[in-house]
DNA sequence: ATTCAAAATATTGTCGACAATCTAAAATTT
DNA sequence: AAATTTTAGATTGTCGACAATATTTTGAAT
């Protein structure tokens, strides 16, 4: 998860047993846990693999991404707080003057963008929703933000959005929250397919 | 999966292992595959149970699965090709049949509703949405139904929605198609909320 | 009789070794 | 010289045993 081991590389069990001086047992476990949340794949007498993200597989993780937490804004407006809201609107504003002192280029980097979305996920209240995003899609997406070092830097943009996203939350306006949600993941998306493709020439 | 150990009930790691003739290893290794997939729930030093579902926790599911699945429907507008339209009419048509023949009662249990959604899963030709509902949901899903046998019979409607669904897509209708499969999965999740309210009397 | 403490039991966590399988390297054949 | 077969090496898969931890049972004290 911290990208010590890069992406694509063979894992030698021995190897990684003697590194973090325990047994192959518990290394193997270790394995299988990490194979279910697919940032290992393993093949049978042959071995485990870092997994590597192309352009498809990260694209459809976004189709995903988009569908889950279109449902996490619908259902936050559903869940949270007024006292949630009222705390998520703070957090915009410091994000505010983060955008201003640093010019704006430390948005993405220092998981301001993910603090929101957090913030989002978590108020849906709904567990299984939460798991899904936070711990299993969210690792595969940091994967890959290791790897191109976050050019999609578009800190103001974003972060307007993110306001109209709070204020259709406020309003409790369950559509149009899903509705802003889906787009502004949408647009993400399309930075990111717009970059592999000036990537690879 | 097959419901052979009891949903609740505790996994002893030698009584397991001497049952399927393995050791304690192997054994192990698989346990922690189920966890990643949710089936079961591991506490440290204290041993592994089988998970139980409860209502609230199918709520959330059937709340992910409404966003998924809408997306799958939306999806495969855009990527079913026009045999593949075709076939799922003709499946249809099959379950027509089907329920004329058996009065009805056995569409669900036979998997006939999960057919169709199937290959709408599969139609939306996203890799990663297709694992998440049709490897790690599903299993949770059906994990139900073994529990309180369908009672949600109401086949006649369900093919009708299912119907109308199929038309959108045929018209690559993203937005229709998307909206029609959400009430559809959304209206099963009311039904199973009723149920489980009589049968808490 | 009830509650708390301590010992006994059972279960989980870990390890090192051996067997099965795959990969590579070397030797033989064409 | 190239290709195929064979052999050697390494790696994965499996096992049984021991140590650490939790649960249960037993006993004693209130």
């Amino acid at each position: 998860m911290r990208g010590d081991i890069p992406s694509g590389s063979k894992i030698s069990e021995p190897d990684l047993a003697r590194s973090y001086k325990v047994s192959r047992g518990p290394l193997r476990e270790a394995i299988r846990r990490l194979e279910g949340l697919h940032l290992v794949a393993r093949v049978p007498h042959v071995g485990a693999r870092v997994v590597t993200l192309n352009a498809i597989q990260l694209f459809e993780i976004y189709q995903v991404r988009e569908a889950l937490e279109g449902m996490a804004a619908r259902l936050a407006c559903r869940n949270m707080s007024d006292n949630e809201i009222a705390e998520l609107k703070n957090l915009l504003d410091d994000h505010e003057d983060s955008i201003a002192q640093s010019d704006g280029r430390e948005y993405f980097q220092h998981g301001g963008d993910f603090d929101f979305h957090y913030r989002i996920i978590q108020g849906s209240k709904n567990q299984r929703l939460i798991e899904l995003l936070c711990s299993e899609l969210y690792h595969l997406i940091r994967m890959y933000r290791f790897r191109s070092s976050q050019i999609l830097s578009r800190p103001q943009t974003a972060l307007n959005e993110h306001r109209q996203i709070c204020l259709a939350i406020e309003r409790r306006d369950e559509e149009l929250s899903e509705l802003l949600m889906r787009r502004h993941i949408s647009t993400a998306q399309q930075h990111i397919e717009q970059q592999f493709k000036t990537e690879g020439e």
